[in-house]
DNA sequence: GTGTCTCTGTGAAGCAGTTCACAGACGGAA
DNA sequence: TTCCGTCTGTGAACTGCTTCACAGAGACAC
């Protein structure tokens, strides 16, 4: 199966107060760019309302998607341990609020907590682990499978009975790695085929364990 | 410029500490697998002699190669943080001695030590770090820039001048992540070229700065 | 309604890298 | 020396995805 994203994206109580006990609230518009690649930075964020992509980008104008981050997740971890330049980009889908938490708030709170400092490590190693899935579907798997995952990843996102995906076929290009016609073409045959219907801006699933053996969870 | 090694594959004085107060030493031959992608695992290792490479495997026996880890260098950090299967294999490349940590061994020292914790913190840091930049490096760029930041990279590796590297063109492959023949024909070109001498079993570097421009480090 | 804009569908050509096939080169063992 | 196994070089066919080109279909503004 794929991973349960509030065991990896969302913070543990502990660093919850971490937060409450030292962060600054952000808040933006939809389509507002939070910081980007190269930018300096050395600040952890949590989501409190809305949503937040997180993208690589290539200077050719490439994109490609790797996460969207909502309500109680949190995001920029590597610059916050590691302060230098941002590995990867991120913008709000909509309007959002954040909390914000820099370096030096976490060294004054996690030198004399040294179980917040071992709750911290444990969310490094499961987004690392993450992160070398991610590597590991980049590398290894084609095109269709990918897209199949990154679906139904999307889709487990929303709450909603996790049926409806409301995304355009731009965008979801980019989370697969790959070119919106490419996507298409792949889309038409599944629809074609009933797994799933389409229409202007987002995506219904009909046959969610053909999808699941397409994107080789074999169970 | 690609990353120092130092900074990222090393432990620090005090994660030296930690290896010398609670590790357990392991022997192993050359071309021995210390663990496999999906055995469960707990435990950090420092190779104390010798060198294991750090690869990805794919059912169908494909295998991306991500790392090669020598002396002082620090690996299996995510099993120890979010204990479960290793997402990775490691195998030595040669007679290697090395010293093993337990999860439990972790908590006992960093429990009451904040600043060994943050140490670990910002290791991780620097570690996810340079994992996304091999996501970058494999997603954007094409074979023969992939190909030629791997042998600036393991190059650098060497201390010896860094001028000549033991590897075959099917090792090779696997770090480019491509085919043996693939690599093949880009060596040939470039050994045409005169950018580089190929012999049976190694590789000899002639004209650094054309394979960097190559590589995509512009300047 | 009409016009415009973005999103979707699809076909044709191109290309980077794989797969397959084979030949020659080197090194070690007998 | 000869033989054998592994490594290297290269050509031909194939394939998965991109690039380019264009047409039709919602959605929204007026």
């Amino acid at each position: 199966m794929f991973p349960s994203h509030d065991d990896i994206k969302s913070a543990s109580e502990r660093i919850l107060e971490l937060f409450s006990a030292a962060a600054r609230e952000v808040t933006l518009d939809a389509h507002k760019v939070l910081f980007e690649e190269n930018d300096l930075g050395d600040s952890l964020f949590i989501v409190l309302d809305g949503s937040v992509e997180i993208s690589l980008l290539w200077h050719d104008g490439r994109r490609l998607s790797v996460d969207v981050m909502r309500a109680g997740h949190i995001f920029g971890e590597i610059a916050l341990f590691d302060p230098g330049v941002r590995t990867a980009t991120a913008r709000t889908l909509e309007p959002s609020r954040l909390a914000q938490l820099t370096h030096d708030d976490l060294l004054r709170e996690a030198s004399h907590n040294p179980s917040l400092a071992l709750e911290l490590l444990m969310m490094m190693g499961k987004r690392m682990r993450w992160m070398n899935q991610q590597l590991h579907e980049y590398v290894f798997m084609p095109l269709p499978a990918r897209l199949a995952r990154k679906l139904l990843y999307l889709m487990a996102e929303d709450r909603d009975g996790a049926r409806k995906l409301t995304l355009s076929q731009t965008d979801l290009a980019d989370f697969a790695g790959a070119t919106r016609e490419a996507v298409s073409k792949i889309l038409s045959t599944w629809s074609r085929q009933g797994i799933l219907k389409t229409s202007r801006g987002s995506i219904e699933l009909l046959d969610r364990s053909t999808l699941f053996e397409i994107a080789g969870y074999d169970d």
